[in-house]
DNA sequence: CAAGGCCACTTTTCGCTGTCAACATTGTTT
DNA sequence: AAACAATGTTGACAGCGAAAAGTGGCCTTG
């Protein structure tokens, strides 16, 4: 995939090699050590030849987000097949903790502040939107069902639905050995997302029954802390 | 208190110098425009001066978020003197928030994933250990009290609180266009922390009296985005 | 089939950055 | 007075993002 048709002048691909070598660069090394000008040397193109797909760093890292928000799509489905408002809320909570933990430098990149000004790319605004109309849309069932208590309009309770799993998750992962989390910590997330979302149901019996010591989720990702 | 005592040799004040400009340019510009060379330049010391105060460039973030987290325990003080724990984990929140819009980049240096590694500067640790712990007091007096449910262990229900406060202040801050909440960002900052906080009290009849339209807080603090 | 244009890439160059090694200057201790 | 440690300075190196101008090759158009 990475040799070209024949040319050699003419690189033909370099756009896509690009966005998979910087995000192989990304994840060992974080955003720090991301360089257009070592991505361009390791390819094998001249230093500048990134600029004619990037009209700047930022357009690319700007990309890079934008395709981790359509792959997080991948991970809201589920929440639309669960009947149950409340369990369904709780899935997208654990499927988010897991999208954060097994892309951590892609998900610092897409929620963080480190690609600024970010408000010039249509494309990346769209995908980080449609993410919250999966909440959105589980909201509304469970309103409509009347497993989730009508405490406030939709917006305001898919807003605070994302804000908590939000919350729990970039603290795990930024800051899980401050509070002294340092295993299980996919147990404490899911611990504070049901007391949390336990809070918006009418029925709170279920979703408040805490999980077991033992957990199932993967082992943290390997990280070059 | 920018010039002194005679000597032009010697600074003589340069790492305190050196800390208040830093903060200055963090203000107006993020962590990216941020440069040792510009601050020595600007102070009028030549561009290795800084290097005899700070090890690295990283060592001068660390110390600028260790003193953010100074400066941010004096609002986590009426958490004390409040009795009522529901009441006090909102102000908590709502002094976090405030917090957050009005030392926007402190606040990414101090929670964000920018200053890295961060585990090697003890007092920056101390300085983050010591916030939760003003969280853990206001828990353990509504546990007392019979104010909070009983749902886990304090630390676990601390953990929880922070994690609410924290994902709506992160979400308000970074992504408040992406969530169409333009204006009135505290009203809805104050409305999820109440959802959330109302679902770990016992009695939460007054704190899930969402607030009315108009918010007394101040305007949002003018960024260059 | 040739002319011309356009696109993808190269070369060159600029100014900026963090950081190191060696040296100079000062206030303080012995 | 002499030695010392702390604090600055000079000069240099490698790396970076980015702009300007040139070049090779494919594609359209006459």
């Amino acid at each position: 995939m990475a040799s070209n048709t024949s040319s050699s002048y003419h690189h033909g691909n370099l756009r896509q090699e690009l966005m998979d070598l910087a995000e192989k660069h990304l994840i060992d090394g974080g955003v720090r050590d991301l360089s257009l000008r070592a991505l361009a040397r390791e390819i094998g193109v001249s230093q500048t030849a990134p600029y004619r797909h990037f009209r700047d760093k930022n357009a690319l890292l700007a990309a890079l987000a934008t395709e981790g928000f359509k792959r997080f799509f991948e991970i809201g489905r589920p929440s639309e097949e669960e009947p149950r408002a409340d369990k369904s809320l709780l899935y997208f909570g654990l499927a988010y903790v897991s999208f954060a933990r097994e892309h951590t430098e892609l998900f610092h990149l897409m929620f963080g502040p480190a690609l600024q000004p970010r408000n010039q790319y249509p494309e990346l605004f769209a995908a980080g939107r449609e993410a919250i109309y999966k909440v959105r849309a589980g909201v509304e069932r469970g309103l409509a069902n009347g497993e989730l208590r009508p405490l406030d309009n939709v917006a305001s309770i898919a807003h605070t639905v994302w804000a908590a799993v939000h919350g729990v998750t970039t603290l795990m992962l930024d800051h899980a050995d401050t509070y002294g989390y340092h295993r299980d910590l996919h147990l404490q997330a899911e611990k504070s997302m049901r007391m949390m979302i336990a809070g918006l149901c009418t029925d709170p019996s279920y979703i408040s029954n805490l999980p077991s010591e033992s957990t199932p989720y993967p082992p943290p990702a390997t990280e070059s802390r």
